[in-house]
RNA sequence: UGGGCCGUCGCCAAGCGGUAAGGCACGGGGUUUUGAUCUCCGCAUACCCAGGUUCGAAUCCUGGCGGCCCAGCCA
């Protein structure tokens, strides 16, 4: 079994494409971009938007670019560049061409030279609140700025004197000349051009004028021969001014803009400026704590890019608001990884356990499978002997109703071993557990016991043998399922998003695990051994998800 | 209240005039040395509502209702 074999199902993407191919439109040509803004991490939210667009570009034979929109200087730097090079790369993507808004400044410019040419864009002195009050609301009609009518020539001359650094930040603007009047307010003479003396990554000094994202965008796919512009619904008031920008500027590419709905996820946040928030507040250690919906996070925690894939092939693509179950996506990585990681035993939280008739000295090395449904997988060896390590939990003495672990005078599989009997139990004067006497039956190694049932199945470790290691449990980040909505997100922030265990104990065979490696440690959950923080004789896993539960007690 | 968009099962989502796919979740059987996995079964006479067209409507028309987005020199 392998993830995205299906055949990907219908969607009105598709369906444009389709009908744009049967139409030979586009010369049957296919081309798509991915065009974030360099200004933080990738998230969930935008896995969505890189495999519907390199997804699109791959199935009809086409290319897609990774073009980075970099018109807004203050917010954007060359690490977050690279962290999303890098993100791209590792869900399994290859962009045709890489590119940055900055690379087109200089056509951008001529353009708007040719728009104030034609009349159509105009150098305005208003101030940013002028030129809110003349816009109007959303019922009323906006008005004509008193530098509206600039002759042209004025126009030519005083934009070129913007860009040579002549005027104050802020003191002058470009605008488009198009309807002060429309009902769509984003038509109402929007800013194509601002002056900000800031520092650009990639341009550094060279500029203090910058392009507005609507018109460098539109711009910026023609000048690529981008054929299907995606993008999120919010920007479908704006599909006017992208055409309006094309069809009055010479260039012979005018890409079709589509809207889809931006991915919002339960128990979680897609908002760059909030994730932002969670990294320099430090409710978060970074953008790549797996906590966070980034993909750093993710792939931290231990999701693999194909269950990532899996997960927005899933959603599918519609207009429609809405809100995906967290349970889907925990549901993508569970079955990449029942079916991918090898199994492990690791004990959270070890309670002692002597065997007392089993000889002193002596240590057995059981051939463990390294997965129950895949022998191809191999297996390896666990070191049995006197003292073993069990979870807490797995024993009681006030058993819940149908509990079937280890009770005093009762029995239990240690998994891959023996069957064991509890004798004894060594408490403080507390009363709290400090060791279990037990005994074992010599006939149950790799068969089952005669006469009598034995119902449950526990994992353990060798004390001796086993290696300390660091777990660490990772819920979800939030405690409300829509944070978004709260006048406060960090009023959502679930207190029990992490819980950190430092005494646990996990197989010898762990100690030589490679970084980043996964595993199923049995009956626990799926956990990947952090390449950040693990010590040579000191292992750091970070749990990516539980097994499914259906006890819960 | 101007403009744009959306409304099919608890959550997603196919469907495109011929009589409601699939996934997740949920409930119940079976297998199991992981209360995991696997497996079998169940889960919308019904598609926001109301009219209309049609032999036939989730699909077409009309009118409602509900939700989301827009008044940055952000993207």
């Amino acid at each position: 079994m392998s993830l995205n074999e299906n055949q990907p199902s219908s969607n009105f993407i598709r369906q444009i494409v389709n009908n744009d191919l049967k139409q030979h439109k586009n010369n049957g040509r296919v081309i798509t971009r991915f065009p974030p803004e360099p200004n933080g991490f990738l998230h969930i939210g935008h896995a969505k938007s890189i495999c519907l667009n390199f997804g699109i570009a791959e199935e009809y034979n086409g290319s897609c670019n990774l073009r980075f929109d970099d018109t807004n200087p203050e917010k954007e730097s060359i690490e977050f560049m690279e962290a999303i090079e890098r993100d791209v790369s590792w869900l399994g993507f290859e962009w045709a061409k890489l590119a940055s808004a900055s690379d087109y400044f200089e056509q951008l410019y001529d353009y708007a030279i040719e728009l104030i040419n034609k009349g159509l864009a105009y150098v305005d002195s208003s101030s940013p609140e002028q030129i809110r009050h003349y816009r109007g609301t959303l019922t009323e009609p906006g008005r004509a700025s008193p530098d509206r009518n600039r002759p042209i020539a004025e126009n030519l001359d005083l934009f070129r004197r913007m860009r040579k650094g002549e005027f104050a930040d802020g003191q002058y603007v470009l605008r488009a000349k198009i309807d002060m009047a429309s009902p769509n307010i984003n038509m109402r003479d929007p800013t194509l051009y601002r002056i900000r003396r800031v520092h650009h990554h990639r341009t550094g000094d060279a500029w203090c004028l910058y392009p507005m994202y609507d018109y460098t965008h539109c711009v910026s796919d023609a000048l690529e021969g981008i054929t299907h512009s995606l993008c999120t619904l919010e920007f479908e008031d704006h599909r006017p001014l992208y055409d309006w920008v094309l069809d009055n500027i010479d260039i012979d590419c005018h890409p079709q803009q589509i809207e889809f709905a931006r991915l919002q996820l339960e128990y979680s946040i897609v908002s760059k400026r909030k994730l932002n928030q969670l990294v320099t507040e430090k409710h978060v250690t970074d953008w790549d704590d797996p906590r966070m919906p980034t993909l750093a996070g993710l792939r931290r925690a231990g999701y693999t890019s194909a269950a990532i894939r899996d997960f927005c092939e899933r959603i599918g693509i519609t207009k429609k608001d809405s809100w995906i179950e967290m349970a889907v996506l925990e549901n993508c990585i569970r079955e990449d990884l029942n079916h991918n990681a090898p199994r492990a035993m690791a004990v959270l939280r070890p309670l002692r356990v002597v065997i007392e008739n089993y000889p002193n000295e002596r240590v057995e090395y059981l051939e463990l499978g390294n997965h129950p449904q895949r022998p191809e997988l191999g297996s390896r060896k666990v070191e049995f002997a006197k003292v073993v390590l069990i979870e807490q939990d797995d024993f009681a003495q006030l058993p819940p109703p149908k509990f079937k672990r280890l009770i005093e005078g009762g029995e239990v599989r240690l998994r891959g071993a023996y069957v064991i009997r509890c004798d004894k139990v060594i408490q403080a004067e507390d009363g709290s557990i400090i060791e279990l006497r037990c005994s074992y039956d010599p006939d149950t190694l790799g068969k089952n016991p005669e006469g009598r049932k034995v119902k449950g199945v526990i994992h353990w470790v060798s004390e001796q043998h086993s290696v300390p290691a660091v777990l660490r449990l990772y819920d979800r980040l939030f405690s409300h399922p829509n944070p978004d909505t709260l006048d406060n997100f960090l009023d959502a922030l679930n207190p029990h998003s992490l819980e950190v265990l430092s005494d646990c104990r996990v197989e010898s065979s762990l100690a030589t695990a490679k970084p980043g490696s996964r595993f199923q440690f049995e009956r626990t959950g799926y956990f990947c051994l952090d390449e950040e923080d693990t010590q040579p004789d000191k292992p750091v896993f970070n749990r990516t998800v539980t097994l499914r539960d259906s006890w819960e007690k």
